[in-house]
DNA sequence: CCAACCCATACGTTTTCGGTATGCCAATGG
DNA sequence: CCATTGGCATACCGAAAACGTATGGGTTGG
């Protein structure tokens, strides 16, 4: 059974007659009669009825015809869909964001990505510092948009920004009175920390700020996300450095400066498994490069 | 975009393995792969990656997948839905039949018809004598049970039985009073009539038989059916001559008589359009065949 | 009775397909 | 570190299928 064979009948039976089918399939007409009678014979039964005016479709043949033409639309369907599934314009993308950007970050990426790509369903998932390696890992997300970056062989990173390390502390604060903080006042004063990429705390950007200026902040707590750390900081608990797009967010109460002297930032990085090769990714990379540019 | 190709397609998919399938598919491995790869090029898009341990299927190749299976089907269907149809296990079956027929033969044909074709649609529709041979030819109805046959150079019939004229009276008729009715007692009594077959007075059964024995019996009505007779002669005006299967279905007050010394019969034929091919006909004229015999 | 029309058949050419032999690559194991 | 194994890809050849051209045969209409 061949598909063909029957592209070919549904064209004899639309067209009433093997001469005019031919025309159409840009074919001689004795190849296209001698097509339809082995697909007869195959069938085991007649499925035109000849007569002096062209052919005429016999029940057998009407009940080919439903199914023939669906399995032929079916058919090119599928190959237009791997078509578009391979070209990005259809598909499934998953994508995960840590917390931190996603207040200034998603409501501009939305948007702009569901315009990209109009045909893909897209996901969302939260990823937290300590999973969003297993989760793109396991398949789980396809991208992650990260903050910062993640280290591991298997994963592909892209550098998209940066975002200024910046103090935060209560409004209450004596320091909040100055508009930017030497390094030397934070010696000695209580850190909120947040779990170090890769498990690593000398990979910390905030580690290797405080070692470059040689200050030494004692850890009163570590958290999960940059969020927790606020609400302690507004608790009293101590202070946190984190990247400048957490204010979007920030309870009230808590105030952001800047560090003088110190222009260290924290990268924003769009990571995906090596061996990932979905063409979303690359449109999710232009999309993000974008909204992160005018931050 | 071959079906031979879709059908290798959801084997390798399947199997995960260009080998495995070729087994499975009873053919060599390189042609397989060969076909697999000719389709890849055909999409325009890899459909598998290929690993160390085998293929798997990437985003585009599920998106064929699906739909190739379903088209797979779908032929496969097509092509078994054609065979029954031609063989007469499916199909659609309209049957047309006259109403002095309806009593005595449907309730005992349509249940042996459905178990005969239980995958065929049925379709029973009465036929009145005045439009019973346009329905057949314009085919509305696909065969039609028939007293007495019709005559057309279109239409096959196959008699399948017979049915003896019976002279009917109101019960009060003092010809009620003889168990059967000699021909001469008619002479000159009003007569019910029937519409003789193909518009020609002289073929009707009962013009015949009254022409044979030189008897005249007035026309008081011209009638469309043998009830429609009955009636008029409940209410006294005339007498009529119909086939004994009537007596079902007569209404109270009427009596069927044989008339003696006349054997006449009307037949009972199935008739169908000579173009008709449909190997439903031929089940219908045996169940039909084997109803009548035992009427 | 001839011309026109339409489908079927015949035959030679070309394309495509399937089988065998073999190569390449990666993972595995001594 | 090399040999082996397992799996897919490539090369080549013979076989099968499809296509085109030429032609036959039946029916319709002038």
């Amino acid at each position: 059974m061949d598909l063909r064979r029957l592209r070919y009948f549904v064209a004899v039976a639309e067209a009433r007659s093997v001469g005019k089918a031919a025309e159409r399939l840009r074919m001689a007409q004795p190849p296209l009669s001698v097509q339809i009678r082995k697909l007869e014979a195959e069938i085991g039964a007649p499925l035109f009825r000849r007569g002096t005016r062209g052919m005429d479709l016999t029940e057998a043949g009407q009940a080919l015809l439903a199914r023939a033409s669906e399995a032929l639309a079916l058919a090119a369907d599928g190959a237009e869909a791997a078509r578009a599934v391979a070209s990005g314009r259809r598909g499934r993308l998953s994508v995960g964001y840590m917390f931190v950007l996603a207040n200034a970050v998603l409501p501009r990426l939305i948007p702009e990505l569901r315009r990209s790509v109009p045909g893909v369903d897209l996901d969302f998932a939260e990823l937290s510092a300590s999973t969003r390696e297993a989760r793109l890992l396991d398949r789980s997300v396809t991208v992650a948009l990260c903050m910062p970056a993640i280290h591991h062989p298997e994963i592909q990173v892209a550098r998209i920004g940066a975002q200024p390390l910046m103090l935060v502390m209560p409004i209450r604060s004596p320091l909040a009175r100055l508009t930017s903080v030497p390094m030397a006042r934070l010696q000695g004063r209580p850190l909120i920390a947040l779990p170090p990429p890769d498990q690593d705390p000398a990979s910390s950007a905030v580690a290797a700020l405080l070692r470059r200026h040689q200050v030494v902040m004692p850890i009163a707590s570590r958290v999960e996300t940059v969020h927790s750390a606020m609400s302690l900081v507004l608790a009293g608990e101590g202070l946190a450095i984190v990247p400048a797009c957490a204010k979007l967010g920030a309870p009230r109460g808590i105030v952001f400066r800047p560090l003088r002297d110190a222009a260290d930032s924290i990268d924003v990085a769009v990571c995906w498994r090596r061996d990932s090769h979905s063409p979303l990714i690359r449109t999710f990379l232009k999309c993000a490069e974008k909204v992160v540019a005018r931050l």
